[in-house]
This record gives structure tokens, C-alpha cells and sequence, in this order.
DNA sequence: CGCATAACCGACTGCTTCAGTAGGATTTGA
DNA sequence: TCAAATCCTACTGAAGCAGTCGGTTATGCG
């Protein structure tokens, strides 16, 4: 398994405050029972969301969270990068800002590293699902797109 | 981190064997020492791939390991599963053999699984990322492709 | 034959992460 | 003041990871 269920409750998190219409919050319970999560669980990974500047919160009575940003600013790369953690294929492997890669173990031996170039290729592949994926999208999809084999009509299959 | 040492391990053990020009076939206490890599944990890896048909093996004195296959004939995506077990961004993912794609909690709640184009999207990335690389590449690769920027010509201490 | 070599096999271990629980403290609207 | 909510730390059982260990079987060679 590439990720954990951390990423798919924070990701259903973040759905279900990207479907929220006003600007008014979200309260935690809500979410949990609607998604049918452990709400114990859902407040480590918001809290993660949070420390991220992803979602915004209000306390108190009648509060709860928000998105910080519209959904459709929001990419999920750096969602599931707050909920899991830094992404990348192996150990060894580390991306530094300015986009080289670095591996552990280079000069090891009589040779260059013989399993960058495939952890190359796979963390491309990964970072560019997720990173041309925004939220927005995920909301209309389980608003109506991922229910379109279920649901009749609606004949904009994509 | 997407993949366990399991992978990068097992990898480098293919790349090795890879390597051997010849038919005959490399000892894997000659791969651990190379690589330097556990020789005791090798040899679960070695399994794995021995019984998905990867690598075959002699036993005896002067024996040990070699590929099955013609190493362009290998790619790396069935050689990763044959390590890490199925390979599936999540746990409620599953892909049939005719590539539909299975939701534990499909039916949840009011709406359908929010995550599964998120997944879909990155199961796609990496799959592509892992089918379309060959153990050819990787041997050529680490041979002399992965050092032109490290070493500046021969004179390098290695 | 006998021995070194090497593949094979299963059990065991320390460690870390996962998934979740528990109990409380703090803030805020009514 | 009370209830609803966020916030925080600590804890727990289970599982997987990385590796070790001891032993069994098969084989080439002197």
C-alpha cells in the first residue's frame, strides 16, 4: 500500500469541507458522522491540515474548520504531503527544493546508484497525479461525477 | 515513503544479475558483498522473486542465481510487485485483472467515494512509471549512464 | 567418500508506524 | 453558567519492517 488511511480520511476531510458552500465552518462531529470516521482519529489529521495553513479553524460553540483557500486553489499534493509526511518512493531518496535528487547511498560501490532513475521516474509519476489534482475537482466528483453510474442522466461522461 | 527497502534491495539484486554477461549464474553471497547488502536478508528477497518466476536458481557448490528472462524482457513493475505484494495506492483499492477498479466503501454514505479519481490518477502514475521501465535500462543505467555527471573522467577514486 | 559451497526454509526479535482511544484543558456562543 | 467545540498529550494493541539464526538439502570437486 503506497499510503495510509491517513490520507484517505484526510482527503474525505477535505472533500467534505470543500462541499460546505458558505464561508461558515464545518464542525468536526459533522464530518465524522457523515463519513462514518472515528472522530477521535479526525482531529490528529485536521490538526495536521491546520499546521499545514490548509484549513482554518474557530472555536467555541458553533465552530469548527474551514478551508483556508477555495478548493480550487488547493492541490493535492500538498495535502497528502501534511497528512503522510514527505512523498517519496524510498529512503535513500531526497528531493531538495531546488528539485535534485539526492541518494543516500551514490558512491557506494563500483557504480552510480543503479535504482534512481526508476525512483526518478515513479516519484515524477506520483507528484504529477497529485499535483494536477485540486480539490474543486474531487468535490464535483463525488457530487455528481462519481455517481453517475449509479444515477441515470447527467450525460456528461468525461 | 511509497516503498519499503524490500524494493530498492530487491532491485539491485536484479540489476546485479542483470549485469553477469553469461548464462552462468551469481552467487548471492557474491551480490550481498557487492552491494553490500544483509546476505541473510537477500535471500528472502531472492524468494519472492524466485517464485514469481523473475529469477531461477541452482543449487550446489558454484551455483546460485540468474535471470529467467533476457533483461529487456523484464519490466520493473512486475518485479517491484513481486517484492512489495500488490501495489495499490490504497487499502480499499483493488484493480481486477480486466482493470475495473473496486471501492471497499463504495456505497457509503450520500455520495459516491470521493478518493477513487484521486487514487485512479496516482495508481496510473506509478504503474506507468514501473511497466514502462526495463531491467535493461536500469543495468545500462548504473553501468556508465548514471556516473557521466559524478565522475569527471576517469581519474576518480572509486 | 567427504567436504566446502550454496540454495532453501522457518522461527524469532527489536523497532517503528498505524489506527484508534482516553482524558483532559481551553475557548466561545447562548 | 452550560454545552459545544477545538486543542493537546499520553497511551495501546496490532502489524509490518529489517534483519538474524540455525538448520536442511543439493551439488561440484579433490
Amino acid at each position: 500500500m503506497l499510503f495510509s488511511t491517513k490520507a484517505e480520511y484526510g482527503v474525505r476531510l477535505m472533500v467534505a469541507l470543500g462541499r460546505q458552500p458558505g464561508s461558515e465552518p464545518v464542525s468536526l462531529s459533522a464530518v465524522a458522522e457523515a463519513e462514518r470516521l472515528p472522530l477521535s482519529y479526525l482531529e490528529h489529521l485536521v490538526a495536521r491540515l491546520r499546521r499545514a495553513g490548509l484549513v482554518t479553524s474557530t472555536r467555541g460553540a458553533h465552530g469548527g474548520y474551514s478551508l483556508a483557500r477555495p478548493a480550487e486553489e488547493i492541490t493535492l499534493d500538498v495535502v497528502v504531503e501534511a497528512l503522510e509526511g514527505q512523498i517519496a518512493p524510498m529512503e535513500c531518496f531526497h528531493e531538495t527544493p531546488e528539485g535534485k535528487v539526492l541518494c543516500s547511498h551514490e558512491s557506494d560501490g563500483d557504480h552510480a546508484c543503479a535504482t534512481k532513475l526508476l525512483w526518478t521516474r515513479v516519484q515524477g509519476g506520483v507528484t504529477k497525479a497529485l499535483a494536477g489534482t485540486t480539490l474543486a475537482e474531487l468535490v464535483e466528483f463525488s457530487a455528481g461525477g462519481g455517481r453517475e453510474k449509479a444515477a441515470p442522466a447527467l450525460g456528461s461522461a468525461a
